[in-house]
DNA sequence: ACATGTGTTGAA
DNA sequence: TCAACACATGTG
């Protein structure tokens, strides 16, 4: 063996970086260490460990197979966002999480997500529609890139391939959440109407809508995420004929599948960079009701 | 058996 | 918040 490399890696670190040397090719992250003998006089040195070869990507470190993970932090947790066959695509996957977790502003080793400026656009749009667990579930499954192009596309199939719960794989929590304003929901708001009036005075502080012919009748689309990083969206629009604000298609399936009941206590919260919305829900303090077993 | 992802730590 | 490191756990 050539004995000019040992030299040269015994010099000041005791880390020696096999890539690029010809005898051992790349073997993806992997490096040597090496150590001195025990009792070692003239500087013998041996191969000990193999190391990992750390990665010139944010987010992005190597694993002990010569692939690559990637991983976002929030909220003093690390999110695992599956690992890679290359660096680069690891960095990848970080920075769309990255655009997803904290915003347009965020750090990201790739400037931009896209080639164009509307396929960006498009980029941003797709997040926003998307829970952080869903986003997070596509990049370990390597299908993000596939979702967002069938989301792009006619929409056809996109709803149909998703059976499955991401059954907390990854704990959510974002940055500092602001709460909106609450509501006790009245027996209506959980009954057959399949709506939830929202209080006006909130709903024109936070939910502002154009009452005009426009988007008065249609209402609007809202994302929210639950608790558990579960993406909603509900029609949120105007009645005129009971002057009252409602969110409507989307409602009682949410109300299905919380058991809300009336009395329980429904909030509304905006965070994060994009101004994420969450909507929460909490079980009213069942009081008095004498005879009911826990 | 081997790849993946977590527990944990120390540095920034 | 971040990556390094060790290794427990998952998976075929």
């Amino acid at each position: 063996m050539d004995a000019s490399w040992v030299e040269e890696a015994s010099i000041g670190s005791l880390r020696f970086c096999i890539a690029g040397v010809n005898a051992l090719h790349r073997m993806g992250s992997v490096v040597l260490d090496l150590v001195p003998k025990e009792g070692g006089g003239g500087g013998g040195m041996e191969v000990e460990t193999r190391k990992l070869q750390s990665s010139k990507y944010k987010g992005v470190v190597p694993q002990p197979n010569g692939r690559w993970g990637a991983q976002i932090y929030e909220r003093h947790q690390r999110v695992w966002l599956g690992t890679f066959e290359t660096e680069a695509e690891a960095a990848r996957a970080y920075d769309v999480a990255a655009q997803r977790f904290r915003g347009r502003e965020a750090a990201t080793n790739f400037g931009t997500l896209a080639e164009t400026e509307e396929e960006e656009e498009a980029a941003r749009s797709f997040l926003g529609a998307h829970s952080k667990a869903e986003i997070v579930d596509m990049l370990r499954k390597h299908t993000y890139l596939d979702e967002l192009e069938q989301c792009k596309r006619g929409r056809g199939a996109a709803l149909l391939g998703k059976r499955k719960t991401p059954a907390g794989i990854c704990r959510q929590s974002s940055s500092p959440r602001e709460m909106l304003f609450e509501k006790i929901v009245t027996p209506s708001d959980v009954g057959k109407l399949n709506r939830l009036v929202i209080p006006k005075q909130h709903a024109e502080k936070h939910f502002p809508l154009r009452i005009d012919g426009g988007s008065g009748g249609k209402g609007v689309l809202l994302h929210l995420e639950d608790a558990d990083g579960k993406m909603w969206r509900f029609r949120y629009s105007y009645w005129h004929s009971s002057q009252s604000y409602v969110l409507t298609k989307g409602w009682s399936r949410f109300v299905k599948e919380k058991q809300l009941r009336a009395g329980d206590v429904v909030s509304f919260w905006r965070s994060g960079p994009e101004n994420q919305l969450y909507v929460m829900c909490q079980r009213s303090v069942s009081i008095g009701v004498v005879g009911s077993d826990t």
